[in-house]
DNA sequence: TAACTGACCGCCG
DNA sequence: ACGGCGGCCAGTT
């Protein structure tokens, strides 16, 4: 961590706060609204940094399958999927169900 | 200093 | 249709 290390992240941040309540954005969306193509990777990577922020709702950010990949990260194992369930999102198994309903694109969206 | 890892995605076999 | 591997950027060891 130097000093210009916030830029790539903060503009990650940005846009996971710029989730709405009850959606769910991908790490390949966000990338790709970054401008990075196969930068998802970074995404969660800077995801882990969120941790210290509160703004950050990064329950909202899952795999393109929909699946819960870092809900190891929070506090809590089960804490991500009872803040998606308590905004309206229903999941089984890690799973999020209708995902093609709580689905939210950056560059589709928030134009 | 160089190499590996990481909450992923996409392509190739 | 399913499985395995490489690739992107940056931080960490």
């Amino acid at each position: 961590m130097s000093e210009k290390n916030n830029n790539f992240f903060q503009d990650v941040w940005e846009v996971v706060k710029l989730i709405p309540k009850g959606r769910v954005a991908s790490y390949g969306d966000i990338a790709a609204y970054l401008g990075s193509k196969n930068g998802a990777r970074m995404v969660g990577w800077a995801m882990n940094a969120s941790h210290m922020l509160e703004d950050v709702p990064a329950h909202r950010v899952v795999n393109k399958k929909g699946l819960l990949t870092g809900k190891h990260h929070f506090d809590e194992t089960n804490k991500m999927q009872t803040l998606l369930e308590n905004e309206g999102i229903e999941i089984i198994d890690n799973q999020i169900q209708d995902l093609d309903k709580v689905k939210w694109n950056p560059n589709t969206e928030l134009l």
